[in-house]
DNA sequence: TTGCTATATCGCTTAATAGTAATATAGTAT
DNA sequence: ATACTATATTACTATTAAGCGATATAGCAA
């Protein structure tokens, strides 16, 4: 297609964006195991409830997953599968890209130095 | 696999967080018919030519694109073929779902609304 | 009712980022 | 050298979002 609708490219970008946050990750890759309560997460990722039920929400806004409510508790399950291969996408780009550099490192002989990096600070 | 090492997250959500803005989305889809230089793309997408190269800065930087330099020309293609796999998926996600949201609605019989959508205004 | 637990939301601060205009840099030509 | 063109970068503003503590809401129990 030559022209994409700015409304489903918004979509589509918002859908990348939920996926944007190291956090957001770790609580897609729990729910991987099955469903699990704001609790249960909040324990495994050691942060705040808030935080949690924050991210939660986004994410379930996005589609990305479903809310179940059980009692007081609040069961969140992956609710599309597109996620599993998203991640496994990515995730294997990443390893073939560190292989890539391990080898060469290895090749080179040299310690990596890898900071993270922010969209705005360009490192030199 | 269980624990998710904190850098390799970050740069999962780093790669996710390059394909979530719209105008970026823009530019890989123009991209995908080929290498287009800043001055190219800048007039496919009106907009200005210092946001064009920031952004191409950005997916550069991650890896998504890569640059040829040729005379003054700045020449950028898709680096990493991942990226095709990534939008057509969330693509296709992304008709299902509004093919079943059109379903539904043509059940029901009433015209969509649709505003945009941000990660914190929360609409009720 | 009161108390307890689980979750969601509000108010706030701080940091990141998209966009713009202006400027800097670099290659090419004359 | 100067001029022109293409691209990158800087300085700035406005918006967005993450994280926190406090609070609100809701179900359940005594």
């Amino acid at each position: 297609m030559k022209h994409l609708d700015d409304r489903a490219l918004a979509h589509v970008a918002d859908y990348f964006r939920a996926l944007s946050e190291p956090l957001r990750l770790k609580i897609l890759n729990e729910l991987r195991r099955g469903p699990r309560n704001v609790n249960q997460l909040t324990q495994m990722l050691a942060c705040s409830q808030a935080n949690v039920s924050k991210h939660l929400g986004v994410l379930s806004r996005f589609g990305l997953v479903a809310r179940d409510a059980q009692g007081t508790a609040a069961y969140y399950r992956i609710a599309d599968p597109a996620v599993y291969e998203l991640c496994d996408l990515v995730c294997g780009r990443m390893a073939n890209h560190l292989k890539s550099q391990a080898d060469a490192l290895h090749a080179f002989g040299t310690a990596p130095a890898r900071p993270a990096r922010s969209l705005s600070a360009r490192p030199r």
